[in-house]
RNA sequence: GGGCCAAUAGCUCAGUCAGGUUGAGCGCUCGGCUGAUAACCGGGAGGCCCGCGGUUCAAAUCCGCGUUGGCCCA
């Protein structure tokens, strides 16, 4: 075999390579993705860029990466993608493409990567590089979510604060000063983190909440959504947190499990005898009690309790009699009489407190009992009412037209009108109270209760219900469009739209935007210094900063103001004689997230992106976000624009530990995307979390899972790398391969259908989003059809003759099925598919810039992979077969028999029988419907025969034992006496006949003859003998070319004969100048044992 | 307390929408292959398909009630 080149020589010289050399025509429908001329294009001037993974010169196998490396891989990608600006050439790429408008969900600053944002941006990334193979020009600005409490929280534990008064003291400026270099300083550590996972964004250029064309565009929507009458300030019921001194949205509280006081009240009625029973876990609410509701259509009774020779006369619901009298440990009890909650309504009470307060509700209409939904049969069935404080209260209070009493301020302490209690924290005010109620004797019953309770999710300090003056977006007021627009809007999974957001947003109270704080944006509404004053607007709400340059009193620069606080503060507006001042507040710091869309187009400061983008075509985050960021932007787009600003959502999972249990780091379970990444490799991580499911599950992390994703990897490596060595032998540039060159064997055009329906299985998928349905379906080719068949079907192939035309076809193909799997395996692994795609081609800065393969139908043959899907099962039965029959595939057998009565089994091993012979390695191959040597064995049913011989039975058994249904049938003789057995005394094993032994597939039966012949064993111990030489070679690192000397000494005359036979061509298969058989002697001399036979083998390298 | 999702081999997951003999990978074990070789392939063992009811000729799959975990809400 002589070969052009030397081995290791540069072959790949040829000056003009083709772009993509094996992409298909594009369709009709398809986007054409843009193909500039290729001689702007870098070309092989800077070949020396291109990765090697085998040297050029003269250095040997042992320098070869024959392992997956993915560290190794990774790094040196990751210096070509910035050598060569990869990123933007991809962009270049598809500039020209249709548009498509991702927005990316701004990560909070104030940690850093975990597992959990790390699936994120990998999930985001891989849809951005599909996007753009698939000829999009994609919108990839990341963002930071940077503003809000949290981050106010963790400045105040750095610099010690407890409360707003330190922060005053400290100084605002400087405190928002600090709360930016925070926000910043973790901005810059999460940009290092998401491109060290291969997410290709635009890191140059992140959209950050704290810029001011970003805070622009949240005061853009807000004043659209004030044009739409659809801002109002009111008193609410909110979650206040008592530390931040701030109204918290429902979604930052957390709850956990508290013991709180169980009290149970008697509030005296009024005008007649006896009590009304509440009860409440929160005695501090007793002093704003405004109401007691009731239950309209419920029996309450009037008992007389007797406790202590005294009595007295509660009202309870019905049900709850007799367990609130055990609570008041009374003795005895009658039922007086009976009321619905419809009649109580309008009885009046005293209330419990009066005379230790300063100051109750006993303004029109309080003090009295009114019906609510609220109402439930539990504990007493009345319920203690206080609109300044609960939120259903409150609701239901101003549907009765009652005012809000609040004694509690700000800081949540009591006011003047608290009396005894003013100054207290309404939380320490507790003990106090139940006291007073005691002493004043309207205390039925104090004990604990356990139940969950909100607190503030950065502070862990519980809330209080506070009514407090606020600002509200009334997205009440637009429920109906919400829901419409929530059916314009795509999700995956579609469930997580119809189910948990569509009640949510049912649901959704009004939007409370409004935080008494620092670190947000500033409410851009200016509301008049004496809002009596004549011809006052309610409010002025600004929307951009021109606007505010144009309309303020004092000299404002547009393009310098920074729109933070303080410096806002001080701005006043003069308008028809009134002026305005800024409302302090600053906007809850979901609004900055739901302007996304508008904030990635720095609109409304620039129009241009906007009027051709908006709205976004996808979005993708973890299923928090139904009710963050999903509903934020729902919320927004619909009060600013009347739509939602995104088309389709992909909802994806949390990542949880191996158990499934959320990662926490009281917990101790936390895996890092650093050690994943230190332990296994980026491309794994990222092939491992995208091969599970993308759309609302979560995942459980597993080590084995990561290792079992980067052997996976591993295979792919092994099969880019298996041809290299022939090819550069041969001087063959698989950039170059056509398909029409040289000869295509059943195998190749297989192997080329099954590429055709991976193309097409995984466009499908990934029309759905369906992300790891695509990537497994190309792992399963890679791995089951790739390397386990064709790669092991072409092998020999690869050393036929230089110009053989099946080698070519062989060549040709497999270098398309490797340079289109490497693009299809791209976005999800993005460092293996560079380095593969920069050894086989390279004629592209990057594989990334390429297009994404699409199914060619005219290559499918659904009728041939049938066949050899029946193939490659006939073969695995054939190997049962051998194994059962002790015979290893090495040797051959001289037939195989597939029985099957299925005409498309027969016809598809009769199609295919000799690809089958290879494999099985059979000299023939026999197709029937039913295999005629089969020999029936008789059984002996002793259960019949006993019985009917009786003392003969045993006998009969030990003739009948093994013998043939005729020998049966014609009768059976024993002591020279013939029985005439029935056929329920004997029942038959249909056996294969010696030497055959049978394994069974779907569909049939696969029988392999392993008699032995003179012929067979000649070639099984010649094979033999070759394999224990070339293991010699291998051990001996010898270059595959490189010609030896055997000799060698066979234990065995007659099989010493054997191999004396083949001579020829075991010396030709090891490349053996000399072969000697006799003794062994030579530089490497090695003992085998060959089927049981010594075989001594010396190797001697020659120069 | 309520809504949604999940539970299938020792482990990670398919299969559930459209009911018809539960599959894959890893691990274990036995074997095979061998110029992809620290790679690769096959056989085997291993499942009350979370539990209990119901619908049906037939349920992992549909329905109801629970248990456990996750997310969200109160």
């Amino acid at each position: 075999m002589t070969h052009r080149n030397p081995p290791w020589s540069d072959t790949r010289t040829t000056p003009d390579r083709r772009i993509d050399s094996d992409q298909q025509t594009a369709d009709s429908g398809g986007s054409p993705v843009s193909e500039s001329d290729p001689t702007e294009r870098p070309t092989d001037a800077d070949q020396t860029r291109r990765f090697d993974i085998y040297p050029r010169e003269g250095r040997g196998m042992e320098d070869i990466a024959d392992q997956y490396t993915p560290s190794d891989v990774e790094s040196v990608v990751g210096e070509y993608w910035d050598e060569n600006d990869a990123y933007e050439a991809t962009k270049e790429a598809h500039a020209d493409d249709p548009s498509f408008f991702f927005v990316d969900g701004p990560p909070y600053t104030s940690g850093q990567m975990h597992l959990g944002t790390a699936w994120n941006k990998t999930l985001k990334d891989a849809v951005i590089r599909h996007k753009r193979m698939t000829g999009h020009q994609v919108t990839d600005r990341p963002g930071y979510d940077m503003h809000g409490l949290p981050i106010e929280v963790k400045v105040e534990e750095e610099l010690g604060f407890t409360s707003k008064r330190d922060i005053e003291e400290f100084g605002m400026e400087q405190f928002i000063q600090k709360c930016k270099e925070f926000a910043v300083r973790n901005r810059e550590a999460m940009d290092e983190d998401f491109q060290s996972i291969g997410a290709w964004m635009d890191w140059d250029n992140p959209y950050q909440t704290l810029s001011p064309e970003y805070m622009e565009s949240a005061w853009w929507a807000f004043s659209k959504v004030a044009e739409n009458g659809l801002v109002e300030q009111g008193k609410r019921s909110v979650n206040y947190c008592p530390r931040c001194q701030t109204a918290i949205a429902a979604n930052e509280v957390e709850y956990d499990e508290i013991t709180s006081p169980s009290i149970y009240v008697k509030f005296p009625l009024k005008g007649r005898e006896g009590n009304l029973v509440i009860w409440t876990t929160t005695p501090w609410t007793i002093p704003a009690n405004t109401f007691v509701a009731v239950d309209g259509e419920m029996t309450y009774q009037e008992v007389r309790a007797e406790k202590d020779g005294e009595s007295e006369v509660l009202y309870l619901a019905e049900p709850c009699v007799e367990e609130v009298l055990k609570k008041g440990r009374y003795e005895d009890y009658e039922v007086l009489s009976e009321v619905t909650g419809e009649e109580m309504v309008g009885w009046e009470y005293d209330h419990p407190l009066d005379g230790v307060v300063a100051e109750y509700a006993d303004f029109e209409g309080a003090g009295q009992v009114y019906t609510a939904e609220y109402v439930e049969a539990d504990r007493t069935g009345l319920v203690h009412s206080a609109p300044g404080h609960g939120q259903e209260d409150f609701a239901r209070g101003q549907e009765l037209g009652l005012d809000v009493f609040v004694p509690v301020d700000d800081k949540g302490e009591f006011t003047e009108q608290g009396g005894d209690y003013a100054g207290t924290f309404v939380r320490d005010a507790n003990p106090e109270v139940i006291e007073d109620l005691d002493e004043l004797g309207h205390l039925l019953h104090a004990g604990e209760h356990d139940h969950r309770y909100g607190h503030c999710w950065r502070c862990d300090t519980d809330i209080i219900f506070l009514a407090t003056d606020q600002w509200f977006i009334t997205v009440t007021d637009v429920k109906e469009q919400l829901l419409d627009n929530i059916e314009e809007s795509e999700w995956h999974p579609q469930w997580a739209r119809d189910n948990r957001f569509r009640d949510f947003v049912s649901d959704a109270p009004d939007w409370n935007v409004s935080r008494q704080r620092y670190w947000g944006i500033p409410l851009p509404i200016w509301v008049p210094q004496d809002a009596d004053a004549e011809g006052a607007q309610e409010m002025i709400v600004v929307g951009t900063r021109e606007e505010l340059a144009e309309r303020a009193d004092q000299d404002v620069d547009p393009e310098t103001v920074d729109l933070h606080r303080p410096s806002v503060d001080p701005i006043t507006i003069t308008e028809d004689g009134v002026t305005y001042e800024r409302v302090p507040d600053v906007f809850d710091v979901w609004i900055d997230s739901s302007v996304a869309t508008w904030g990635t187009l720095d609109f409304p400061g620039e129009t241009e992106a906007y009027d051709e983008l908006w709205p976004a075509d996808l979005i993708i985050e973890a299923h928090d976000q139904t009710r963050g960021w999903f509903w934020s932007q729902l919320g927004m787009g619909t009060a600013a624009t009347g739509e939602s600003p995104y088309k389709e959502v992909i909802m994806h999972g949390f990542a949880n530990d191996k158990d499934g249990r959320k990662m926490s780091k009281s917990v101790g379970n936390i895996v890092t995307p650093e050690e994943a990444i230190d332990r296994a490799g980026r491309d794994p991580l990222r092939a491992y979390l995208l091969s599970h499911d993308q759309q609302g599950v979560d995942l459980s992390f597993e080590w084995d899972g990561l290792a079992d994703t980067q052997s996976t990897l591993n295979i792919f490596w092994n099969v880019f790398r298996f041809p290299l060595p022939y090819m550069d032998l041969d001087g063959y540039d698989p950039a170059e391969a056509d398909l029409s060159e040289g000869e295509l064997t059943v195998v190749d055009e297989w192997v080329l259908s099954r590429l055709q329906t991976v193309e097409a299985e995984m466009a499908d998928a990934w029309d759905d989003y369906e992300v790891s349905t695509a990537l497994n379906t190309l792992l399963d080719f890679i791995t089951q059809d790739v390397s386990r068949f064709y790669v092991k079907a072409i092998r020999e192939r690869m050393w036929d003759e230089e110009d053989s035309a099946s080698k070519l076809g062989a060549y040709a193909t497999l270098s398309t099925v490797l340079s289109e799997s490497i693009r299809l395996i791209a976005p999800y692994a993005p460092y293996m598919a560079e380095r593969m795609y920069q050894r086989l081609d390279g004629s592209e800065t990057t594989v990334h810039m390429l297009s994404y393969p699409e199914a060619d139908e005219e290559r499918r043959d659904e009728e041939l992979e049938a066949n050899m899907a029946v193939l490659r099962d006939v073969e695995e039965a054939a190997a049962h077969a051998r194994q059962l029959g002790g015979r290893k595939l090495r040797w051959p057998v001289s037939r195989i028999v597939v029985e099957s009565e299925d005409a498309e089994v027969a016809d598809a091993v009769e199609a295919l029988s000799d690809l089958l012979a290879e494999r099985v390695n059979t000299r023939d191959v026999q197709v029937v419907e039913g295999f005629d040597e089969l020999v029936e064995t008789a059984e002996p049913q002793m259960s019949v025969i006993g019985p009917e011989f009786g003392a003969d039975a045993q006998k009969i058994m030990e003739a009948v034992e093994g013998l043939s249904r005729a020998e049966v049938e014609s009768g059976v003789e024993v002591d020279g006496e013939t029985y005439d057995l029935t056929d329920e005394m004997v029942s038959y094993r249909a056996e294969p006949p010696e030497h055959v032994t049978g394994a069974d597939f779907e569909g049939g039966t696969v029988y392999v003859d392993t008699e032995l012949t003179d012929d067979i064993e000649s070639e099984g111990y010649a094979r033999d003998v070759i394999r224990r030489i070339q293991e010699m070679r291998k051990q001996l690192d010898l270059d595959v070319e490189a010609e030896i000397d055997v000799s060698l000494a066979v234990d065995d005359d007659r099989v010493a004969g054997f191999v004396e036979e083949n001579r020829d061509l075991i010396a030709e298969e090891v490349r053996a100048r000399e072969l000697d058989l006799g003794s062994a002697d030579g530089e490497t001399v090695e003992t085998w044992d060959v089927e049981d036979v010594s075989v001594t083998i010396a190797v001697t390298q020659l120069d």
